[in-house]
DNA sequence: GGAATAGTTAGCCATATGCCTAACTATTCT
DNA sequence: AGAATAGTTAGGCATATGGCTAACTATTCC
């Protein structure tokens, strides 16, 4: 078990804020210039910017600038760890309910 | 495609703090009572208190008391929006490689 | 009954977060 | 060159968040 914490944090609190996850469900079906981005929302540029650090900081997206232009894109795999510290939770919640079943059927058994 | 949004919302944000998450971790592998949960952390515990309550708002716990002492659970299928949510960015993004690797065959037979 | 235990509620405080405006840089178009 | 376009940076402001102390309620133990 792999001490994924802190890419978890970081990646939990990006996902955390609306704007963010509305830009990672856009980013998802495809990539997306800043302004495109932008007309999802009715903020202005300077705070989306902020949101887009975050995300990018987070390693979520990642964007790059040709010209005067800025692309950014999903990560591949970026809620991968996501996944796995949830896959985690689950899993042992499982092993959980399981040691229930069995102790319910000795407790049947018993009876 | 439903409407988890606010669902997604609240257990996102009660899953962005590292106190709560560490509660839903020691949780997904048995129950235990605030004051169990509370030696897990060097805080106090009206603020161990205020976390409990925000991921009972958000339906990842939930607890019962008996007499003086409350025993708090994870809820089963509680992550399960988040699975979901986390399955929907992700077939998105597939889908968008999927296309990016057909343009790509494409363009390699028409060269 | 009185003391100890387990949790709750109220109110305060410092920092973090999210948004905005203003001013500026870098490209591109005419 | 000059105007328009696309994004960036700096700084300010209001609210949200997370933590604490103090005071209180409800059980349980002796």
């Amino acid at each position: 078990m792999p001490n994924y914490s802190a890419e978890v944090d970081a990646v939990l609190r990006a996902l955390a804020d609306p704007t963010r996850r509305t830009v990672v469900e856009r980013l998802a079906k495809s990539p997306a210039v800043v302004s495109d981005l932008l007309a999802l929302f009715s903020m202005t540029l300077p705070s989306l910017l902020q949101h887009l650090r975050i995300l990018e900081d987070a390693r979520v997206i990642s964007s790059s600038k040709q010209g005067r232009v800025r692309t950014v894109n999903l990560r591949p795999g970026a809620l991968d760890v996501l996944h796995l510290w949830l896959g985690e939770q689950r899993t042992s919640a499982e092993r959980q309910a399981d040691r229930l079943g069995i102790h319910l059927t000795r407790a049947i058994k018993e009876t």
